[in-house]
DNA sequence: ACAGGTTAGTCAATCGATTAAACTGATTGT
DNA sequence: ACAATCAGTTTAATCGATTGACTAACCTGT
C-alpha cells in the first residue's frame, strides 16, 4: 500500500504550509480565496484524503459513535438500529458497531475496544445480566459521569444515571393482556422472557397487572428464550393439552419473534389462532402485518427511540432521565373470541365464515 | 469531560519514561518483567485506556475494517452481516458499519468517510447501480490496487478485479426453478428483482435457462421492489385472474422476503400456495422454516460466504477472483403439484389429505 | 512620515503512541 | 585490567492535522 497523500503533500505542491492548506480546507477566513483555491484544486488533483484520526488526537474529539446492540438475531433490533444510525449521520457522527451476541464478555470488549477507538459517545442496547458493575470499564465507580456520553435505549437499567429511551413496557404488557381479556379470554398464558432484561420483566408485569385488575387468575408462564424454535413448541405443547380448563385460549408473547413461532405451530396443527389459541406478540416487526395470519401485536415506536435516543447522546444538556415512549395495539388476525364450551361449537366452527 | 489517562500518566506514576511504558504494554522482551508489572498495575490502577487512533496514526495501520452493506431492511444482510462481524472480530478486527440505503450517494459518502476514518479494509455489499466508476474515491482511475484492501461479497461487480464471494445465482434460479417443473408446473412467473443488480440478473437467468431447457415457455416476469409488500400485491393480482391458461400455477421469486409477502397473500385469498400457486423462494432466511405455510426455497450458504469474505479481506495473497458458493433446494411446504384441469379437481381439494 | 490596524500567512507546539538509535552500567572474555 | 558484550532504559523523531502566537507586508489616517 503505497502511502497515502498527506496535508503535506497537498501544500508542498501549492508552495504553502501545512498549517495554510489545514486551514484552507476547512474554509478559514484568514486565508485568501485565491490560495484556499489552489489548495482545493492541488487536494484533489492529487487525491488528497482527510485523516480523521490524526485530526481526532488533536482535537481531542471523534465523530465516532459506538452502537452496541444486544443481538441482531432478532430484527427488531434491526429497526432500532435503521433510526439510529439515520440520525446519527443527519448530525455528521459514524457508527462503529459492536454486536454482542446476547454475551456479557463479549458486551465488555467491545466497549473496551469502543473507548479505545476514541468514541465520542456510545449507544447501548445491554446484553441481559447486565448490571452496574458490568459497566464499570465504561464508567469507574465513584466518577460522577461514564468516560464518554452514554445513552441507553430499548432496555432499561434501573440502578444506572443515564437518559434511557425505553418503550413503555409495563403498559405494552397491559395492553396486550387487556386486548385478550377484552375478547372475552379468561385462561392466559405469558410466553417468553424470563426475568432477565427489563423489557420482559416489565412487559410480564404489565400483563399481570391488567389480569389481575380484572380478577382473573394469573396467567400461565411458560419461559424462554426470545427464539421462533421456542414459540413452535410451545404451540404444540399447548395444543397436545384437552381444551377447557387445562390449555389458556389465548398467550400473550413477550415478543413478535415468539409469535410468529406459535402462530406457524398452531398453522401446522390445522388450526388457527383465531379460533383455539389467540395469540398477541409485542413489538409490530415489519414481518406483524403480512405473515400469515397477520399478527395482533403491540407496537413499540421503535422509530422514536431510534431518534430520541441519538439525539440525546449529541446533546450535552441531557438529563440522566428515563424517557417511556408510549406503545399502541394493533389489532390484525391472530385474537378472536375464545370458542364457547357448548358440545357442538368445536363441530361448527369448520362451517363458520 | 475530564481528560483521559496516557500512558504518559502512567510513565510518570512508575518513574519511567514513555517509551518504556508504551514497550511494558505490549509485553516487549527488552523490558524486565519486573518494570513491566509494575506498569502494568500503575496502567491498571490509573485507569489508562490506550489510544489505538493513535498507535494507528504511528503505524500506518489499522484496526478498524469498513463493512458497508446496501440495506439493513431485508433481513438476509444482517445474516451475513453477523458472520462478518464474528470472523473479523476473531481476527481482532472492528467493524466501522455503513448502511447505503440502497442510495447511491450514501455509499460513495460512507466509503469516502471510511477512507478518512483510515480503514485498513473494506468489505463490501454494493448497492444496486454500482459501477466501477462508482468506486473512484476508493480505487482511482489507473491506479493497480484500491487504497485500501476490498473484498466484494453477495453481489458481483463484473468489472471489477477485486475478490468477490457470491452465491452461484445463475445456478440458484436454476435450482428454483428445477424445483418446480419436477413439481409438474409448466407456466411459471419470476416475481421480484429488475435487472439492476448481479443477484438479480443472475437468478432471473437461470430460471430462464432451466425453463428453456425443460421446452417450457418462457416465465410472465413480474419485476418489482424486493419488499413483503410487492409479493403480497403480486398474490392478489394473479389470483384475480382466471386460472388456466392465463395464470402462472408457480412462482420464482427473487428474494425469500418477496415470497413471504406471495405466500401471505394467497393465504389471505383463502387458499395456500401449494394447492393453487406453488411459490419457491431464494435466500432460506431464518424466518423460511417458521412461516406459515414454512417456504420451499433456496438456500443461500450465509456463512461461508461471511467468513470467506472476511478472511480474504485479511490475507495479504488474495486473489482477486469470483468465488462461487453453491446453494442448495430446500423442500418444505409452498411448492406442490399443480392442480390437473380435470373438472372436478378443485371441488376434491377440500376433502384430500 | 509614522503609529496603529488589517490581511495573509508562517512557526512551533501539541495530541498519544511507536520505534530506531543511543546511552548506561554491569558482566564477561582474554 | 581493558575492551567487548549485553540487558534495560532513555532520547528523539515520527505519524497527520490543528491552533495560538507571531510576523511581514500593505493600508489608512493625520
Amino acid at each position: 500500500m503505497n502511502r497515502r497523500v498527506t496535508l503535506r503533500n497537498v501544500a508542498e505542491e501549492v508552495g504553502v504550509t501545512v498549517a495554510t492548506a489545514s486551514m484552507a480546507l476547512r474554509a478559514h477566513p484568514r486565508i485568501s480565496s485565491a490560495t484556499t483555491a489552489r489548495i482545493l484544486e492541488a487536494a484533489e488533483r492529487l487525491g488528497y484524503i482527510y485523516n480523521r484520526a490524526a485530526a481526532n488526537l488533536r482535537q481531542t474529539r471523534s465523530s465516532l459513535v459506538a452502537v452496541c446492540v444486544s443481538d441482531l438475531s432478532n430484527p427488531v433490533f434491526n429497526e432500532f438500529l435503521v433510526h439510529l444510525e439515520d440520525e446519527l449521520r443527519a448530525h455528521g457522527k459514524q457508527v462503529f458497531l459492536g454486536i454482542a451476541r446476547d454475551d456479557l464478555t463479549l458486551q465488555r470488549q467491545f466497549l473496551q475496544t469502543a473507548l479505545e477507538q476514541g468514541v465520542g459517545g456510545l449507544l447501548l442496547l445491554a446484553v441481559r445480566g447486565t448490571t452496574r458493575a458490568e459497566l464499570s470499564g465504561l464508567w469507574p465507580e465513584g466518577q460522577p459521569k461514564p468516560l464518554v456520553p452514554t445513552v441507553l435505549f430499548s432496555r432499561a437499567l434501573d440502578d444506572v444515571a443515564l437518559p434511557q429511551f425505553i418503550n413503555d413496557d409495563v403498559e405494552a404488557g397491559r395492553l396486550a393482556a387487556q386486548c385478550l381479556i377484552d375478547h372475552g379470554h379468561r385462561r392466559l398464558a405469558w410466553v417468553g422472557g424470563g426475568q432477565q432484561t427489563s423489557t420482559a420483566r416489565n412487559r410480564q408485569a404489565g400483563a399481570e397487572l391488567a389480569i389481575a385488575a380484572a380478577g382473573l387468575p394469573p396467567p400461565e408462564l411458560l419461559h424462554g428464550p426470545t427464539l421462533r424454535q421456542f414459540g413452535l413448541e410451545v404451540a404444540h405443547q399447548l395444543l397436545a393439552r384437552p381444551e377447557a380448563p387445562e390449555r389458556p385460549t389465548g398467550a400473550i408473547c413477550f415478543s413478535d419473534l415468539i409469535a410468529f413461532g406459535l402462530v406457524a405451530g398452531i398453522m401446522q396443527s390445522n388450526t388457527d389462532p383465531a379460533s383455539s389459541l389467540s395469540v398477541i406478540g409485542c413489538d409490530d416487526m415489519e414481518e406483524a402485518r403480512f405473515s400469515y395470519p397477520p399478527l395482533t401485536t403491540i407496537a413499540v415506536d421503535k422509530a422514536s427511540i431510534g431518534r430520541l435516543a441519538a439525539q440525546s447522546l449529541l446533546d450535552p444538556d441531557a438529563r440522566p432521565e428515563q424517557v417511556l415512549l408510549p406503545p399502541r395495539l394493533v389489532l390484525r388476525a391472530t385474537v378472536g373470541r375464545p370458542r364457547t364450551d357448548a358440545p357442538l361449537s368445536h363441530f361448527l366452527h369448520h362451517f363458520s365464515t
